[in-house]
DNA sequence: CGCTACATTGAAGCTATTCAACGCCTGTGG
DNA sequence: CCACAGGCGTTGAATAGCTTCAATGTAGCG
C-alpha cells in the first residue's frame, strides 16, 4: 500500500521539515531488499562526494552525520541539509552529484549503486513512489529552508534551527531540552546563511535573555521553550 | 526507456535550473495518458491554491505563468518558484498544498486528480520514475534558488535572476537578450528575498552601467550579456 | 606546557531595509 | 479632450542589522 501520510499534518514549523520528518520513510524497508550494497566509514570532515563527481552510488546514513553543500565560486558556501542516520545521500536522477557530503563526525554510510536503484525502480512501482516520497520529503526541507533563510533575522533563525532539532529529539524519544550540537558553529552559520560571529553573538544573546543555557559550545539546553518559540517567529497568532 | 538524462551537464550556474529545465521532463508524455483531466482558467492574481488545503488536483501549467509560495506568519512571502508552460504544481506525497499558487498573468491550467496520479504511479512504474525525475527538478530548482539567497549580493541575486530567464528564453528559441518579466517588481523582490526597493535601485544601477536597457518596467535589453555574468558571480575563474 | 583549532567578543563599516515622497502610466468620468 | 485616481515603479535619506577584521578566550592533544 502507498502511504502518501507523510506531512499530512501541515507543520509550517520553520526548519522541522529539515530534520525530523526524512528518516521516516518507508524507503529504507525498500533499500534493504538492495543485496549488493557495501558499507564505508569516514573520519570527521572527511568527503563522502563532491559536487560535480559522476555519480555511481547513493548513500544512505548508518551512523553519525554528513552536510550537504553547494560552494560558491568565490569560496562560500551553503549547506541544504544535514543528513541523520535513515537519510539519503544523492537521491534525484542527475548523472553526477550535485552537491557536496561532508561527515561531521565519524560516520557510517550504506553505499548503492545507482544502477540498482533504477533496476529496482523500473521493476517495483512500490519502491519507485517510495523514492519519490523521499525526494518530497527532501525538496520539503529544500523549501523550509529556503523561507527561513529569505524571510527571517538571524535570532530567528538560529532559534527555528534550535527547535527544528528539539522535535528532532522528541521524535527520537529523547530529551527534547537537550541538543547536542554535532556540527561546528561555521557548519551552523553556512546553513542559516549567516557568519559564525553572528551565530556565535545569536547563541549569547539567547544565553543572556535566559532562554537557553549554553555549558559547553557543543551542547544547548533549551530552559523555555515556549520563549523560544516566540523568537523563532513561528507563532501564529498573528494570522487573520 | 527511464532517461535519467535530465542534469547531466552541471550547470552550477545560479537559478538556471530555476526556469529552464523543468519543462523538459517526460512526464509531460506520462500525463497525456490521463483522460479525466480537465481546464481551468485564471485571472491575473488569483489563486490556484492555497497553503494548507486539501489537494485535490495537481495542476499542470498550460499557459501564462503561476508563482508558487509560502506566506509567514508575519505576512512576509518567500516566492519558491515561479511555474510556467509544461511545469507542475502541487507535485509531492502531501496531502495538503505545502505552497500557495497565484496566477500572474491569465494562465490556463490542466487540473488532474491526485487520485489518478496515485494510481497511474501504482501500476506504471515508468511514470512514476518521471514523477520522480519532475520533483527532482524542483529539488535542485528550490536548491539553485537557497544557494542564491544564502550566499549572494542583491546585484548578484537579480543578474542571475536575468540570466537564468535569457536561458529559458535560448532554450525555447527567443531572443536570449530580450526579457518580458511578466511578474511585478514586487513579485521579483519575494523570490530573491530582497525589497522592492532594493529591486528597482538594482535595475537602475545595471542599466546606468550600460550592462542592461530598461525600455519598459516589463522589458529587459541585454546590452552586454559576458559583463551581467561577472555581476552575476557565476564565473568559475576564481575557482582553484 | 604550549600548540592548534574552534569559539567568543569588540569596533568599524557597509549593504539592504525602512519610511516617505515623487513619477509614470492607464483607465475612467466629467 | 482633459482631469483625476489608483496601481506600480523609482528615488532619497536615515536607520538597522549583519559582516568584516582584529583580538582574545578556551578546550583538547601532542
Amino acid at each position: 500500500m502507498l502511504t502518501m501520510s507523510l506531512y499530512s499534518g501541515e507543520s509550517h514549523s520553520g526548519l522541522e521539515g529539515a530534520f525530523a520528518k526524512k528518516s521516516d520513510t518507508d524507503v529504507r524497508r525498500g533499500v534493504e531488499g538492495i543485496s549488493n550494497s557495501t558499507l564505508r566509514r569516514l573520519e570527521p570532515r572527511e568527503h563522502v562526494c563532491r559536487e560535480g563527481e559522476a555519480k555511481h552510488y547513493v548513500y544512505q546514513v548508518e551512523n553519525g552525520a554528513v552536510c550537504l553543500y553547494r560552494s560558491m565560486p568565490d569560496g562560500h558556501r551553503q549547506i541544504m541539509d544535514f543528513a541523520y542516520p535513515g537519510d539519503f545521500v544523492g537521491l534525484g536522477t542527475s548523472e553526477r552529484h550535485l552537491l557536496s557530503g561532508q561527515a561531521i563526525g565519524p560516520t557510517r554510510l550504506r553505499c548503492i549503486p545507482v544502477s540498482a536503484i533504477r533496476q529496482l525502480a523500473g521493476r517495483n512501482p512500490e519502491f519507485c513512489f517510495q523514492l519519490y516520497e523521499a525526494l518530497s520529503a527532501e525538496l520539503t526541507a529544500a523549501r523550509d529552508l529556503l523561507a527561513t533563510v529569505g524571510t527571517r533575522s538571524a535570532t530567528e533563525r538560529l532559534a527555528s534551527f534550535l527547535i527544528a532539532l528539539a522535535r528532532r529529539n522528541e521524535r527520537g524519544g529523547f530529551n527534547s531540552n537537550r541538543i547536542v550540537l554535532p556540527m561546528l558553529r561555521s557548519d551552523i552559520a553556512d546553513f542559516l546563511s549567516l557568519t559564525v560571529e553572528t551565530v556565535s553573538r545569536t547563541f549569547t544573546r539567547l544565553k543572556q535573555r535566559g532562554i537557553i543555557d549554553l555549558p559547553q559550545s557543543t551542547l544547548v539546553i533549551i530552559n523555555d521553550r515556549d520563549e523560544l518559540e516566540q523568537v523563532a517567529g513561528l507563532t501564529q497568532q498573528a494570522c487573520a
